[in-house]
DNA sequence: AGCCCATCCTGTCCGC
DNA sequence: TGCGGACAGGATGGGC
């Protein structure tokens, strides 16, 4: 599939249903192999890593033990104490494909692995994102302290503690911030607060009981529906970027300013929140919550 | 505490 | 047609 083709200009900024289906796939092929060969590319990726970042060479011959998620990282452990730390930021991709297929300038690295025919690539255009090279040991403890709790895990009383706690920070931010809650991006906070009726600008701690609920609620169900359209639309994890197929479905107000609110046909805007551009609809989610 | 702004980077789009 | 500038955004870090 071509998934540069430019239909849309959103490119692909994963978020953690897209990373979750990332990851699923890459569990599917890699779990278990033998790492042969591990290069970088560019230097890029080499700039990148922080001083205790281990070389690209000690992961010859290690297997991958296991592939996981946290926010919007990628984690893969090794079966000794290496492991890889990885964020696709807005424009990384990592995908397999056979190794006599040229890479581009945006290729930053490969992976090849013994007895299997494809590779392992990062590319990346706007250079955003990171692969650092890292004991596992030094990933978990880095990720536990950058992230907050992960969405589809955490309890409402802990989300409505949350909200007061960082409840000056407007509800939009308060969702992109990663240290509250890991794993939401610009897209799906918008989505989120579509469905939930709530104005992206309302300080997170102002929220009524009702709403934090319905927010709460509206966070879970859109992401495990995102999660499960990706996962049913793609047989093949090369497949997984972008906007293609099923995505849509859960779009409703993001990239839509000037079109027709779906519940009640007024024009959806568009506003700087926090330097992030977000979609609201004026009605539905009003800056009043009308309880006061 | 939280907002604002600049920074990183490249491709795309708009106006002249 | 071509060029320059604005813009997009996840995360970070400095200033207020």
């Amino acid at each position: 599939m071509d998934i540069f083709s430019g239909q849309s200009r959103i490119y692909f900024m994963p978020e953690l249903p897209e990373v979750e289906t990332i990851v699923g796939g890459l569990k599917l092929e890699l779990t278990g192999k033998k790492v042969k060969e591990f290069v970088f590319l560019s230097p890029h990726l080499k700039k990148k890593q922080p001083p205790s970042a281990l070389s690209p060479d000690s992961y010859r011959g290690k297997r991958i033990k296991e592939i996981w998620r946290r926010g919007k990282r990628i984690i893969i452990s090794f079966d000794s104490h290496e492991g890889l730390l990885i964020h696709l930021k807005m424009t990384g991709q990592l995908y397999l494909a056979n190794p006599d297929q040229p890479v581009d300038k945006h290729t930053h690295a490969r992976l090849r692995f013994s007895g299997m025919k494809k590779e392992l690539r990062f590319r990346d255009i706007r250079k955003f994102g990171y692969l650092n090279c890292l004991k596992i040991a030094e990933i978990k403890e880095k990720v536990s302290a950058e992230l907050g709790p992960e969405p589809l895990e955490i309890e409402f009383g802990d989300f409505s503690r949350l909200l007061k706690q960082y409840g000056k920070k407007r509800i939009k931010s308060w969702l992109l911030d990663q240290k509250i809650i890991a794993g939401i991006g610009n897209i799906y906070s918008d989505e989120m607060l579509f469905r939930a009726g709530i104005n992206p600008e309302r300080p997170a701690g102002q929220l009524w009981e009702e709403e934090a609920r319905k927010l709460y609620r509206a966070m879970k169900a859109l992401l495990r529906q995102a999660i499960k359209l990706k996962g049913s639309s793609v047989s093949n994890y090369v497949d997984l970027f972008g906007e293609k197929g099923e995505f849509q479905k859960v779009h409703r107000v993001y990239g839509k300013e000037g079109e027709l609110c779906p519940h009640c046909r007024t024009a959806i805007r568009r506003k700087k929140i926090n330097g992030r551009s977000s979609f609201f609809c004026p009605v539905c989610q009003p800056l009043k919550s009308g309880q006061e």
